[in-house]
DNA sequence: TTATAATCGAGACGGTACGTCACGTCTTAGT
DNA sequence: ACTAAGACGTGACGTACCGTCTCGATTATAA
């Protein structure tokens, strides 16, 4: 049970390299877009990318790896706040970028994957992205010194990324809104 | 191209037969238990009750028909109102009964195939799944005419079921009261 | 090191199972003539038979077992003495067989295998065969009261197994007296 | 345009380079000891020897030139005849030789060499050193006008050089003295 | 002494084969 | 006749080496 290492270390610069990370990431993209991480394999990514197996074996040692790569991005998002000046604009923004992202392929699949390996690297990989997106939530909230803000943010977050598991459609705008007005103490 | 038919219609119904279904029951309990949904086999289940797969795929064609065997139970709960007499009361227990389902083995199965088979065979089963543990909290608010008794029925139930994804460990009984605090309108 | 077990214990005598065992068999052979033993891949021989690799695998877990299916056959000659009548008349019979032998593609492929993987599984494999055949010589030998019969066993069998790695052809009927009349005392 | 003038010609001698050609040849043979021929990999040998995998293959393009190599100061052993003064005696030397190299890492490996490459680019390696080593046997012999020089130096050769394959053991030096009774004429 | 050539380490890549696992179907055997 | 045990095709897995290539960075060598 040893973890899985990293193979490549010092990851090279030239073009031709970045070309392979770049079409890889491109591929995943469009595999979970096409299948879920589900169905998502080595093998597809690897011949949709026009590349080796191997060669995505050594840098993304596993799956979870890859989606790591792929999700980045949109985590990324959350690691600054919004800034509108205003509490309920702050939350509303958040909402609606979560909403978005949630929407996106690489943002199923990570919805899908929460804890789809059973224990295994994929659990790591969702909690702490979870955590990293409710974080801003709570930033906000606790900056506004809103009580009960980690609870708030924990049902603002799992409201409205599973929205439609509920309601077979994404939320609207206004959904978003009436969720705050549900949460926000008034 | 006759489609293929099944060489088994009508299950049998003696002794030996029930037998079967019940180590195989058990079998995938404790299996799920052992290794969550993502790595349950049915070569493993088969092991586990001592029976061929063969005899497996017989009865439970795919997994999503052997998972909603061993959940069934679980949903009956959720087909009777608790019945407490207070909206209050109804919901508390209605949240405290699916915390403590959540936390069975069959419970994390089914929580962790809620995303994780998003795609396959699995999503009905999923979706009628949730759908069914939704209801009473919404039947229940229903009738006592709490405006947006869908919403706060979808926050009520992911809040809980994911609980310990944000927190890392479930729900106390003063968790939930709060919860519930949080969500109703006062 | 745990030594390779067979996969399959009971087997089964319907005539797909012996057709695939079969072709199997003649696909490995043609195979070995084409690339020898150490060209030998299983994806060969199983694209080669018209069966799936796993097939292969499971009937003979290593390729050492593969060979020794095939070549089973070869060594039973050996099992039964030429029984002319005469010393001399058996070991020039058992001389021009093992010519023979040494000719065929899987001769050939036992004789380049010969501990073709260090210590492994083939040097096995490779002992008791050559032991296996060498042991008619020996019994002949002996039966006549021959002095230093293992000895002169040993050469025989080397001297003409290998006969055309020092001469570039295989040994002619006279080549084989010769080589009698040269090790038998006079 | 005019051309670049060349300033240096051939390969390089500084002690770096040799320093480099000593190690990878000892580690050569050390992975041979441990694993024989068929087990050798540049990955290992590059690994034991402290080098770049590339460097090795810039200077023996296969692994055959690497056995080559390693193998050339065994071989040039037989380039000499031992000079004793006597038929018996030159060819008890070379026996004795013979014997003691192939107990030897390196002469074990030629040895499974010998048949394990059968196609490729090994046998040619393998039939020169063969021819090589025999060669002695057969210039003493012939020198002494011994008939059946050729088959004789054969014998003697793969009966010494497989001696343990029979015997499990390497041949004694009374072990040789009488293999040479048996094939000398009397 | 200095430019040029030769060599080297490092990292990556496409490729082939490996041996394994689980799946779901189909055959064969036993009662 | 029915069911279990067994075998099979299939697809994916993750690994191991192979031989090649492209980069700098060093080391030798000849002018």
């Amino acid at each position: 049970m040893d973890q899985p290492v990293r193979r490549t270390r010092g990851v090279q610069q030239g073009p031709r390299s970045a070309q392979v990370v770049e079409s890889v990431r491109a591929a995943t993209l469009s595999e979970l877009a096409r299948s879920g991480f589900g169905g998502l394999t080595i093998d597809g990514v690897a011949k949709a990318a026009g590349v080796n197996r191997t060669t995505i074996y050594r840098r993304w040692p596993t799956k979870a790896a890859l989606l790591a790569a792929v999700v980045e991005p949109l985590l990324a998002q959350y690691d600054t706040d919004p800034g509108t000046g205003s509490l309920r604009g702050d939350l509303l923004a958040l909402l609606l970028a979560l909403r978005d992202n949630a929407a996106r392929p690489e943002g199923r699949a990570m919805i899908e994957a929460v804890r789809a390996g059973g224990a295994g690297e994929l659990s790591e990989l969702m909690t702490s992205s979870a955590a990293r997106a409710i974080a801003p939530f709570r930033r906000v909230l606790e900056r506004a010194d809103v009580p009960r803000a980690p609870t708030i943010a924990h049902l603002a977050f799992y409201g409205v990324v599973l929205w439609d598991q509920t309601h077979g459609v994404p939320a609207t705008d206004e959904d978003c809104a009436k969720l705050l007005d549900l949460l926000l103490p008034h």
